[in-house]
RNA sequence: GUCCCGUUCGUCUAGAGGCCCAGGACACCGCCCUCUCACGGCGGUAACAGGGGUUCGAAUCCCCUACGGGACGCCA
């Protein structure tokens, strides 16, 4: 049985480059069968939030994305206690007593000299005497892991063959002074537990899979019944961070502004492959995804090609899929005159003003006399979606205009706009009373 | 600072020595359709970061440079 994990921290609302992940899992699971695991990181007691977490599982529903089970890593302290003992046990635990001040300034004067600020493993070679004298002192020790000597080496789905030299690298933290566990550590424990088989996460984990083979290994785990797949991370539009802008770009944002979470899924699910973005149901998505697709490079995220997605989502969808979204009283005849002009939802409420509500139109300088032409051949109700050509072909006989000339200042005139829906569909919604009473205006 | 990775049209990319004076998609431009926009149809502009090698031949292999990203936390 094949199982991936998605693991936000409820630290903050999901952004663009989260939704990416929790994307290329859920369409990996639907693709390969495999089971889908949400798993709340909520270690870090300091920033984690109950409320984030809840709308990290709103977020997702929004997008589509289910999950077959769901644990947060809070409730599992006692399984964390237990890996502890046995790693202690087992000599690949120690405890340290420096204090954070005397970490950085250890890293620092490694930085001056030009080497990498790798731990040095001075706690390891504390006698028995030194260690009661430090705890006499009062101290309570942070834990460390102790990384194997080795060169670890995987095939990642994405990357290729990938190598971390763990000598290179500073002994992890695994316990805080506290006695709170941190995320290098749960993440792996909690991988076995679950039995997690796929690890599909950003390409920032790279380093941190080195270490986390090296103490699946250590936690007696077949570190082979693991694959892992990098995914690139996503870098701005002008090309800049990734963090800072897309961070901000939170799926709630997208939401406020009217986004179809169909564009969101389409453009994320093809970013950064070979693939162009299609607007699809996730299930369809999820057939032709393959990581041997994705690019090695970053992607950039470009708003610009979602709000095009986005216009493509909305021109195809039905009413019922978007009727609790649209302006009380809105009809389907309203929503489908409408739709393909839309470049996001939000824009249905002032065409909803325009069939339906109170406009201003502009006065039309000079064109009061066809103004009034046109006034003295509105037919009368009932209108359909006929009435607008006839109407029209009697204005183009009364006046001798045709074209644009016949055109353009009607539709400024009954809707506000050079722009819009076409006018056959929209002026039945309209209707008699507000289409006479715009004309007139435009006319003065 | 150290280590790792990356760099093909505006954007996402195809390309794993001759099939490439580089293909597709989106965007853009033009024409057609058309009351406008959009849709649709047809056509077009547009890229191998730079420099050295290797080779009969390089977008593809090697080296250097530049630029970009990532990692180096008692964050995840």
């Amino acid at each position: 049985m094949t199982k991936v994990r998605f693991a936000p921290s409820p630290t903050g609302y999901l952004h663009v480059g989260n939704a990416r992940i929790a994307l290329a899992n859920a369409l990996f699971a639907r693709h390969a069968g495999a089971r889908f695991l949400l798993r709340l990181d909520d270690t870090d007691l300091e920033r984690s939030r109950p409320e984030y977490e809840d709308a990290i599982r709103q977020d997702l529903t929004w997008l589509g994305i289910a999950w077959d089970e769901s644990f947060r890593q809070a409730d599992r302290t006692a399984a964390y206690s237990e890996a502890a003992e046995r790693l202690k046990a087992a000599g690949r635990l120690y405890p340290c007593f420096e204090s954070e001040e005397e970490l950085a300034a250890k890293r620092e004067r490694l930085r001056k000299r030009g080497l990498a600020p790798v731990y040095d493993r001075a706690m390891l070679k504390l006698t028995p005497e030194q260690r009661a004298q430090a705890e006499a002192g009062g101290k309570r020790p942070y834990w460390r892991f102790l990384l194997s000597d080795a060169e670890i080496h995987w095939k990642d789905l994405v990357l290729g063959e990938r190598r971390v030299k763990l000598p290179s690298l500073s002994d992890p933290v695994l316990i805080r002074a506290d006695g709170t566990p941190l995320y290098t550590f749960t993440s792996a424990v909690d991988d076995i537990f679950a039995g997690v088989t796929h690890i599909i996460r950003g390409e920032d984990h790279i380093t941190n899979t080195g270490v986390q083979i090296d103490l699946l290994r250590a936690l007696g785990a077949n570190s082979a019944t693991f694959q892992f797949a990098h995914l690139p991370l996503l870098v701005d539009s002008d090309g800049g961070k990734l963090s800072k802008r897309l961070e901000g770009l939170s799926l709630r944002s997208l939401r406020q502004d009217g986004m179809e979470p169909a564009a969101i899924i389409a453009y994320l699910a093809r970013l950064g492959t070979s693939q162009s973005p299609e607007i699809k149901p996730i299930g369809e998505l999820a057939t032709s995804f393959e990581f041997s697709q994705v690019s090695r490079s970053s992607a950039r995220f470009d708003m610009a090609q979602l709000l095009r997605l986005n216009r493509q989502a909305l021109h195809h969808a039905a009413f019922t899929d978007v009727r609790d979204r649209l302006p009380a009283g809105a009809t389907e005849a309203f929503w489908n005159a409408v739709r393909g002009n839309l470049d996001l939802l939000t824009e249905a409420r002032h065409w909803w003003d325009v069939a339906a509500g109170d406009i201003v139109p502009p006065v039309q300088d000079g064109e009061s006399e066809f103004l009034a032409t046109a006034i003295a051949h509105l037919p009368p109700e009932p209108w359909d979606a006929a009435t607008f050509g006839a109407w029209t072909r009697a204005v183009k006989d009364a006046a001798g205009r045709s074209g644009r000339s016949l055109f353009q200042p009607l539709r400024l005139a009954l809707t506000g706009e050079a722009h819009g829906p076409e006018l056959a569909a929209l002026l039945p919604l309209i209707g008699r009373e507000r289409a006479l009473h715009r004309l007139r205006l435009s006319a003065r």
